[in-house]
DNA sequence: CGGCAAACCTGCGAGC
DNA sequence: TGCTCGCAGGTTTGCC
């Protein structure tokens, strides 16, 4: 799923019908997820407010109170929905694991397909322990050219793999790593600690425009994410190397430089290696 | 610590 | 039609 843009894209979609509401019902149609929910999962969220909707890199959660949350992971193919109407047994579909009902009689349902998301009550969100390591937001202050290139400059590994560290910088997965290394014109295979600052500051800013510019889009709609209101994302419309290998790379202006797809850390890279040095 | 492979899952498209 | 293979937006774990 869903990189930085398409978890913002899902809080966004949520806010209006989650904020100030209150939780009426839990239905868990499975035990788990890629973690369990938790014994007392429905006992702790029943009745409770839900004052906001919060995110942190792929993370999101609904703000309960008191530092208590509801923690939410997209996985690689979760999605939410919301449904008006109350729910027969024999109407959800195939894959909806959990069903929160609320004050307004929404419902809210989360899907997933591979289960590699999760839900999961929260005493004390401050001590989330993926946050304590968690790199800066990108589309924060917080991350800069100096910021970066101080993350890197010890790192020897290659500058792909360095940026889905999300450590370094959170939110970043695999699309927007490749879109923003073509951008800036940086071969993902060099080594992270060779990026000179200036190239950190065009590589921060790419990482900024990106996003930014994914996030009006709806997100990226691959196979799986879709918008909480079903509309499909359509930034995937706009990459210029993410899922292109073998065509001509856009900014070379020759038809015959390629895009190239290598494996890095065993996942795909998408690069054009005449533009990208 | 670094680097890499495998694990967790289902679905889809390509090739035979 | 149906089989197998490889691949998919993420994160964690374990091994060398």
């Amino acid at each position: 799923m869903p990189e930085l843009p398409e978890v913002e894209t899902t809080r966004l979609g949520l806010l209006p019908h989650m904020q100030g509401q209150h939780i009426q019902n839990v239905l868990l149609r499975r035990d788990n997820l890629r973690l369990p929910f938790g014994k007392d999962f429905k006992a702790q969220l029943n009745g409770r407010d839900i004052k906001t909707l919060h995110r942190r890199g792929k993370y999101f959660w609904a703000d309960l109170g008191n530092q208590n949350a509801l923690m939410m992971h997209l996985g690689m193919s979760g999605s939410f929905r919301i449904e008006d109407q109350r729910m027969k047994a024999d109407e959800y579909q195939k894959h909806d694991h959990a069903i929160l009902s609320l004050s307004n009689d929404k419902q809210i349902i989360y899907n997933d397909p591979r289960r590699f998301g999760f839900m999961l009550y929260i005493e004390d969100v401050e001590r989330y322990e993926p946050f304590l390591r968690m790199g800066p937001e990108p589309l924060s202050n917080h991350f800069s050219g100096p910021v970066l290139h101080t993350a890197l400059h010890k790192k020897n590994t290659a500058i792909k793999i360095a940026l889905l560290d999300q450590s370094v910088v959170s939110g970043l997965g695999n699309i927007y790593v490749c879109e923003a290394l073509y951008i800036t014109r940086i071969d993902p295979r060099r080594p992270a600690k060779t990026l000179s600052l200036e190239e950190c500051e065009a590589l921060s800013t790419a990482i900024k425009q990106v996003l930014e510019r994914a996030i009006k889009a709806g997100g990226s709609t691959l196979k799986d994410h879709q918008q909480v209101d079903g509309e499909l994302g359509y930034f995937q419309h706009q990459f210029n190397v993410y899922d292109r290998a073998g065509q001509p790379c856009q900014a070379c202006n020759n038809p015959s430089h390629l895009i190239e797809r290598i494996v890095q850390g065993g996942r795909s890279t998408f690069f054009c290696p005449k533009h990208q040095k």
